[in-house]
DNA sequence: CGGTTCCTTGACCAGTTTCAATGCCCGTGG
DNA sequence: CCACGGGCATTGAAACTGGTCAAGGAACCG
């Protein structure tokens, strides 16, 4: 993953709901995400909450800070997270690889975003909450942190709610009725997924 | 805005409806709209299409191209569309303005995704459109397309649907709702915003 | 003109939200 | 060791927003 040397400076840690990055501060660093979940949200002023990005371990947390630009939105962590702060270098001090390596990490940003917004905009409640927990599977699996058909899903309902778009009573009414269709095994902060494919066409994923 | 020479190698047209990359295709170039509106948008198998981006006259169509990559999504005309073809140079061939006003265009698109995941997932049918009308408007503005409180808006309701993950049917009501509260003037692909202050209040745009 | 495409309206229905209350789990302190 | 408190999960009932189905009308184009 991590294919060139991002000096990695430092190592820093957060608790739960402690800010990785407050908005509009001029971030000094990105962060190389080593263990725990974060995530990026928006908040409006009558304080409905919109997450808008995950962030999982071995991911890069917002490589558009690394234009130098202010933070556009607060990054929080859900759990306790362990990170690298990988310091910013200055555009023209970077290696073809730096470079190279961080528009990967934004146009992914992209795509993750755009399946987001068909997901808000045209999907149920069922849909959106087994297409997040497969996304969630297939990201924890890509750095080896799923366990035959299991994987930590520390999230809230509350979180589902505000990754979802839905309400957190919605949300709970949602994962009953996937368990008892055994869509999903989700107890005490862990997630087993006993029929993947099954779970992917829940979620309308098809061509994903 | 476009601030060096990224030499237009050719101007090319298309009609309503016509494509300007199919999904998988791997793009020769990215575009500068010149004229008319397209958008990128993702279709479920069972029909339900979510708009996840638009481009408006001046704006720069698919930055993450220049990353070599193939389209995720197609990009079609939704007017009649002028636009200039700009080659895509090899990575290590471009200037670092070049790389700056690529790399700008990608972090606008992931900002303008975000606050689009707010509107789908946090805000009701008049907040959306509203938050739609008001994006537009902008956007018009800042290439001198606005005539006092007016500009084009030649999206059809269905096109407006797609956009806000709402049906053809809600958005008419809406509209109407807000037409006869006179947030908007809206008739014969022409847009009139009375008191902007007030749409943007509508929005739930303050912070923005 | 004739045929699309787009807009409009009505009646009914479904998914989701809201409000409110209860219970569970777990860490802390007496 | 047990009581307390806070955060989180669960459940029910009622209300509402937006969706669906269906039909009619207006505008536009060759």
């Amino acid at each position: 993953m991590l294919d060139f040397a991002l000096a990695p400076e430092d190592r820093v840690h957060f608790r739960p709901h402690q800010y990785l990055v407050r908005e509009a501060e001029l971030p000094q660093a990105v962060f190389r995400i080593e263990e725990g979940w974060a995530c990026r949200f928006r908040l409006m002023n009558d304080g409905r909450r919109q997450i808008t990005g995950l962030f999982l371990p071995g991911e890069l947390c917002e490589p558009q800070w690394a234009a130098g630009q202010r933070a556009a939105q607060p990054v929080v962590a859900l759990t306790n997270v362990r990170a690298s702060r990988i310091d910013i270098m200055a555009r023209n001090e970077r290696s073809p690889e730096q470079r190279r390596y961080l528009w990967k990490a934004l146009t992914a940003a992209v795509e993750w975003q755009a399946d987001w917004l068909v997901t808000l905009g045209r999907k149920n409640a069922l849909e959106r909450i087994a297409h997040l927990l497969c996304d969630i599977y297939d990201r924890m699996s890509r750095c080896g942190l799923t366990y035959g058909q299991q994987c930590a899903m520390p999230l809230t309902q509350m979180d589902l709610a505000d990754l979802t778009g839905l309400t957190p009573v919605h949300v709970n009414r949602t994962l009953q009725g996937m368990r008892s269709d055994g869509l999903i095994e989700l107890q005490s902060r862990w997630l087993r997924i006993p029929d993947l494919p099954a779970l992917r066409r829940a979620a309308c994923l098809m061509t994903n």
